[in-house]
RNA sequence: GCCCCCAUCGUCCAGCCCGGCCUAGGACGCCGGUCUUUCAAGCCGGAAACGCGGGUUCGAAUCCCGCUGGGGGCACCA
């Protein structure tokens, strides 16, 4: 039997990292077993669901290098892929529950139920539907008919009260007790389909074969799997992962904004860093070690290796996976490096989008010269800003190297030493900054220190020469005479 | 409150299923050293954990029970 993943995403906001983890995972899985990886748009709350979210969510989707075999923009035998578009597919089965007995109509407004509930709440008891519905006359049935009621759908739970065992594929059997479940609706009054009911339609009618998820729908599970059964069809199996917790030790997907898969993208991370970092945040591999290649993954995944307990989000070590990502990269050639720089560059207006072949050529040396530095894209301003822009004098460097009594004449005489026409190369700046250091019989950091703040505003970046020789003879010698005055 | 899940360094993971090889291993981060014009990277070194209490056993991080702690879920959200 052919492996068949999905992820289902709900358009209801940018991709976050608790979601593309499970994406992943679910990626990772089919491609293990040479099976189908699915994308499933579950946007039927439509109050909350948006096109450009969706649209966000691919993109972000095919950026992390996880392409879908089948869903929304490339088609399959088993389309449509959006749960709006499949609202005929919904009723019918949403009929043969009810003809079937399983499930039922339920005439309780969204009030009527609230107030139920905070009764319940009011008594300390765990709140239950009252189940008034269940058995409904049809007299009572025309009565709501003709007062203009729409019913909701309701599944039958507690018929039967035997135990519903989930067996998870990272957690084992899993026990829910009947008394605790609760006829839940799988239809809305205005008859559009509720999760737990359009998951199990979608998921059998695409046959996917593992259900690989969150665990925050462990609870849902035992309630899909009673529909299975009146449906009379075999439930995929389930793996629930856990759920990723932020610094706070709460759930990530609930802190809005902050882990979206796009600021990742936008602050220069690497997709295949952030794989990388998936794929151990969770799951362990058996050895010691840390950098694995994509395939190696594929090759080694076992969804039985998973880890239960919920990983916390650690943001340094990401960091640090991506550093090794770029260190690789630059060694293989630094355009990729280059075009994760640019598109930080253009983000924050330095360079903004249309770069000529000469702005490029120019980028390509800073990243050169800043090698290793660049742990993540952005790094390229928090090192490099000043060969795009004016310097800005960080204070403390400033205080500390430029307000020094020697200070102003060793960066006039220097200046006075550069000036000359033609390009400066490295050999030639060291030259002059050395020379000048055995002129006046101090040591060469004397002046190298006060000159690097002169010229980048910081106390920390690369190797002065080079980048005395990136940043030319004129932007060095005006920046060492403005800074001479200011001094 | 009720249901479910989880529990090894600050963090991510080994080890646990099949008790002794664990003086508990690796990585991130942190601290120190080294290299050096600074920073970064690299290299060397260090601090740092079996939540608690009971069992079982010659012996428990590993098995059992309880507690505690953390998390998730209890919608006409997904």
């Amino acid at each position: 039997m052919t492996v068949r993943t999905r992820y289902a995403g709900s358009p209801t906001g940018y991709l976050h990292i608790g979601g593309a983890w499970a994406a992943f995972f679910n990626w990772l899985f089919a491609r293990h077993h040479r099976g189908a990886f699915i994308i499933r748009v579950e946007d039927t709350d439509r109050s909350r669901s948006t096109e450009e979210f969706e649209r966000a969510i691919l993109e972000d989707l095919r950026w992390l290098g996880l392409e879908w075999d089948e869903g929304p923009e490339v088609g399959g035998p088993y389309g449509p892929y959006r749960q709006t578009e499949r609202f005929d597919l919904y009723r019918r089965y949403a009929r043969e529950l009810l003809e079937r007995g399983a499930a039922y109509e339920c005439f309780c407004t969204p009030e009527e139920l609230e107030a139920e509930r905070r009764r319940a709440q009011e008594r300390r008891a765990p709140y239950r539907y009252s189940g008034r519905c269940r058995e409904l006359a049809p007299a009572d049935r025309a009565a709501f008919v003709a007062e203009g009621r729409r019913p909701a759908i309701r599944v039958r739970m507690r018929d039967g009260g035997r135990v519903i065992v989930v067996n998870d594929l990272v957690r084992g059997a899993v026990e829910f007790s009947p008394e605790h479940l609760d006829d839940y609706i799988i239809v809305r009054s205005d008859g559009s389909p509720l999760y737990n009911f359009a998951n199990v339609v979608d998921d059998h009618l695409m046959a996917i074969t593992h259900s690989i998820r969150g665990a925050e729908h462990l609870s849902n599970t035992p309630k899909q799997l009673v529909m299975y059964e009146a449906l009379g069809w075999t439930p995929p199996a389930f793996a629930h992962l856990p759920v990723i917790l932020g610094a706070d030790r709460k759930k990530l997907s609930k802190r809005f904004g902050d882990t979206a898969v796009r600021d990742f993208r936008r602050r220069g991370y690497l997709p295949d860093a952030l794989l990388n970092f998936f794929a151990l945040m969770g799951w362990y591999p058996q050895e010691d070690r840390e950098i694995y290649a994509l395939a190696e993954l594929m090759e080694r995944f076992r969804i039985e290796e998973l880890g239960k307990a919920s990983p916390t989000f650690d943001l340094a070590k990401l960091t640090w996976f991506n550093g090794v990502y770029m260190r690789q990269a630059l060694e293989t050639g630094p355009g990729r490096v280059v075009d994760v720089c640019l598109m930080v560059l253009g983000e924050h207006g330095v360079l903004p989008a249309p770069v000529s072949a000469e702005q490029r050529a120019y980028v390509e040396q800073v990243v050169r010269v800043l090698g290793d530095r660049l742990k993540v894209g952005e790094d390229i301003l928090a090192y490099g800003d000043f060969f795009f822009t004016d310097v800005t004098y960080d204070p403390a460097a400033e205080q500390k190297y430029l307000r020094q009594p020697q200070v102003s004449g060793l960066l006039r005489s220097l200046a006075d030493r550069l000036e000359s026409d033609g390009a400066l190369s490295r050999e030639a700046a060291e030259a002059a900054v050395r020379g000048l250091a055995e002129e006046h019989g101090i040591h060469s950091r004397e002046i190298i220190h006060p000159v690097r703040v002169a010229l980048t505003g910081k106390t920390a970046g690369p190797g002065l020469f080079e980048l005395m020789e990136l940043l030319g003879r004129q932007r060095v010698v005006t920046r060492l005479r403005s800074a001479a005055r200011a001094a």
